[in-house]
DNA sequence: TAAATTTGACCAGG
DNA sequence: CCTGGTCAAATTTA
């Protein structure tokens, strides 16, 4: 049976840290700006307290360690996970939407495109990836991205296991420090792009907590790509929807609080980006 | 030339 | 037997 969610105390432990990455970004980026901008370092020190009280709130909303099984209504996809024996434990799934800047998603984590299939009832192929490091450190880690059936510019992204590899450390620090090395950046980001994943910018749906989360907000160019399938790049929403939907055939998982966070995420990451854009 | 991607074949579960 | 996931040879890319 696969675990769509890893223990509920780590669970907690990953969103606070999330949260507190998060903070700290905000916080550095206000040191960074320009002091004339008052009304960006004014939206940074918002972002900052929205994120603090995101985490005040993540500590007192989390439910005590009692999980019922996950919510029905996507057997037949899970379904698609329990096969194989060995498959990873872990299961985080998170929509991307690919928007107006270069953003796109890096999960600071290299991957390589071990296979790409059709899958019966959808109109996108989807693609699997593996950890680059699955061999020289044997890690397990893979992830499938294929693109949403409804809307063209959303990408669901399911991650499987977890990095036993040294990359979840590196993903940490790259969250902290951001794009100024791009070189090997946009190396990975050419095998996502191939992917299909490219001009991606937006992530997070649902995500099953339990072990770091893989993403990372990157302002590295898209090259372009032409791979038949997912060849666009396209200027699209800019906000950001911390969509907890699960009804256009994602991934359902148990979340009640997710809810609660939508509204603090959307709305500062909505404030963020704008706010980006701007400088 | 090494590393990554592509793609058809293979395998396991249902 | 069908489907989704993985393998691995061939091919492409850096």
């Amino acid at each position: 049976m696969v675990e769509l969610c890893g223990g509920e105390g780590e669970g907690q432990i990953m969103l606070a840290t999330e949260l507190a990455q998060l903070r700290a970004m905000a916080r550095e980026l206000e040191a960074k700006m320009d002091p004339d901008r008052v009304a960006a370092r004014e939206l940074c020190r918002a972002l900052a307290s929205s994120v603090d009280r995101s985490i005040r709130l993540a500590a007192s909303c989390f439910p005590p360690p009692e999980h019922p099984p996950p919510a029905a209504g996507n057997a037949g996809r899970d379904a698609a996970f329990k096969k194989r024996k060995g498959m990873a434990k872990v299961r985080r799934q998170v929509r991307v939407t690919s928007v107006q800047d270069t953003a796109s998603l890096d999960d600071g984590l290299s991957w390589r495109k071990y296979g790409q299939k059709d899958i019966l009832g959808a109109k996108y192929p989807r693609a699997y990836f593996r950890c680059t490091h699955r061999h020289t450190q044997g890690c397990n880690a893979t992830k499938q991205v294929q693109r949403a059936d409804g809307d063209p510019l959303l990408f669901d992204v399911v991650y499987l296991g977890d990095h036993t590899c040294g990359q979840a450390a590196v993903a940490a620090v790259a969250q902290r420090a951001p794009p100024e090395h791009a070189g090997q950046e946009q190396q990975r980001q050419s095998s996502l792009l191939a992917a299909g994943t490219e001009g991606i910018h937006q992530q997070v749906v649902a995500e099953p907590m339990e072990a770091a989360a893989p993403f990372l907000f990157t302002s590295t160019a898209a090259g372009g790509v032409d791979d038949g399938y997912f060849s666009f790049i396209s200027p699209a929403n800019s906000d950001c929807q911390f969509s907890s939907d699960f009804s256009a055939g994602s991934v359902g998982v148990d979340m009640d609080h997710e809810a609660r966070f939508e509204d603090l995420f959307s709305n500062t990451l909505e404030f963020f980006q704008s706010e980006i854009h701007n400088l």
